[in-house]
DNA sequence: TTGACAAGTAAACGCTCGTTTACTATAATG
DNA sequence: CATTATAGTAAACGAGCGTTTACTTGTCAA
C-alpha cells in the first residue's frame, strides 16, 4: 500500500490551483513528484481522472465539515427547524473557521483557487464555486438572519441586505488573503468586522445610540 | 486599413477570459474569426504579443476612465488634496458606474475574468487584479472615508473597517454577476446596499435620495 | 501597365501533449 | 523456489501546439 496515489492528487491539485487544469501537463505533475508519467498511469487512468478524484475528495471533506459544524445540508425551505436558535457565538465561530479553512487549509485553499480558475469553462465548477464560496454562504446567512430577526436577536432589517453586509467582507478577505502573506492581520480584520456587524445589528447589546433597543414594537 | 487586428484582440480576450491564456490555441482564435492562423501572424508577432496588447489597451482604457471620473491616480500620501471634498453623491455615482463597467462592458468584463484566471501564475496580473478589483478600490475608499470623517460627513469610525463594509459588497456582487443573468436585480441590490450604508454612517442623517433638496432634520 | 504591398491560404517545422506499450526490479505469497 | 502483483522506467504513438515559409490574391499609386 503506497501513498503515491495520494501524493499525486495533492501535487496535481496544487498545480491546477496555480495554472489551471489545461495548462498543467501530466509530465509536470510526475516531474514534481520525481517519477515518470508512465508511473502516474498506474494510479490514475487519465489526467481527467485525477481531476475527478480531487473533486470527489472535496465533496467528502465538505460533507464531513458540514456534519462537524452542524450546518444544515438542506435548504431553509426543506428544513426550517435547523435554522432556528442559532446563536451569534456559533455564527462567529463558524465564520472564523470557514475563513481559516478556505485560506489556510492546503487542500481547501488549492481547491478554491482551482474552482476560480475553472469556473468560466466548466458548469459544475461554476456551480460548486458559487455554492461554496460566492452565493451559497450568503444565502445561508440570509435564512439564519431572518430567523434571528424574528426571534429578536437582531433588529429589524432586510435579511438579504444583512446577509450581504455580513458575508461580503468574509468573501473579500478570502480573496485579499490570496495576495497577502499576513494571515494574522486579515484574521484580526475579520474579527473586527464581525464585532462591528453585531454591535450594529444585534438588538440587545451596548449599541443604543440611534434607537432604544427594547420595548418599542407593539 | 483593417479592423481585423482589433477583432483578433477582442476575440482572443474573450477566449482567454473563459479558458485562460494557456488553454486557448492560436488556431481557436483564428477559427473563431473565420481565418487561418497564418493570417493572424500578419497582425501579431506571437500569441504572447496579443496578450500584451490586450493589457496595454486596458491600461489605456483605465487611464481614460480615471480622468473621466476625476479619480486621483496618485495615492493619498502623494496627493492628499485630491481626496478632500468628495461628496456622497459622487461616491455613489462612481460606485454604480464601476459596477456596470466591470460586469457589463464587454472588454472590461472579459479582462477582469482573464485577470482572475491568470492571477496565480503571473505576478503582473496578480498586482493588476488586486489593484483594480480587490484591494485597490478598498484602499481608495479608506482614504476618502478618513477625510469624510474628519470633515463631519460621516460619523466617527475606523476608516479601514468602513471601507471594507462599503466596498466588499460591491466586489462580491461583481462575482455574483458572473453567474447570475439578472443584472438589473444585482444593480438594484447594490443601490440598496449603498443607501443602507450611508443611512447607517452618514452623520447628517437625512436619507439622501438622488436629490438632496432640503434637509429634514436639524 | 506595372510593381509594390497588404492580407490571407496551405503546408510544413520542431516540439510537447496525453496516452500506450514493452520491459524491469522488488517484494510478498503458495 | 516459482509465481504473481506492484510500482516503476523508457520509448514510442498520433495529435495538436506555436511558429515559419512559400505562395496566392486584391488594391492602388507611379
Amino acid at each position: 500500500m503506497s501513498d503515491t496515489k495520494e501524493r499525486i492528487l495533492i501535487t496535481a491539485l496544487h498545480l491546477f490551483a496555480s495554472d489551471g487544469y489545461e495548462a498543467v501537463s501530466v509530465s509536470a505533475i510526475a516531474g514534481q513528484l520525481g517519477i515518470t508519467k508512465g508511473a502516474l498511469y498506474r494510479h490514475y487512468k487519465s489526467k481527467r481522472d485525477i481531476f475527478d478524484r480531487i473533486v470527489e475528495k472535496m465533496y467528502q471533506l465538505d460533507a464531513a465539515r458540514s456534519r462537524q459544524y452542524q450546518v444544515p445540508e438542506d435548504t431553509y425551505a426543506a428544513a426550517p427547524a435547523a435554522y432556528r436558535a442559532v446563536s451569534i457565538q456559533s455564527i462567529r465561530a463558524f465564520t472564523l473557521a470557514q475563513f481559516s479553512f478556505w485560506t489556510q487549509d492546503a487542500f481547501a485553499s488549492d481547491f478554491r483557487r482551482m474552482l476560480a480558475l475553472e469556473q468560466y469553462r466548466n458548469a459544475e465548477m461554476a456551480a460548486l464555486y458559487s455554492q461554496c464560496i460566492v452565493s451559497g454562504p450568503a444565502a445561508y446567512m440570509k435564512d439564519v438572519f431572518r430567523e434571528m430577526i424574528l426571534d429578536g436577536t437582531l433588529r429589524e432589517a432586510d435579511p438579504e441586505l444583512l446577509a450581504g453586509a455580513y458575508y461580503a467582507p468574509v468573501f473579500w478577505l478570502i480573496q485579499v488573503a490570496d495576495h497577502c502573506a499576513d494571515h494574522r492581520k486579515l484574521q484580526e480584520r475579520l474579527s473586527r468586522h464581525i464585532e462591528a456587524f453585531f454591535a450594529e445589528y444585534a438588538r440587545i447589546d451596548c449599541h443604543t445610540e440611534t434607537e432604544p433597543s427594547v420595548s418599542e414594537k407593539e
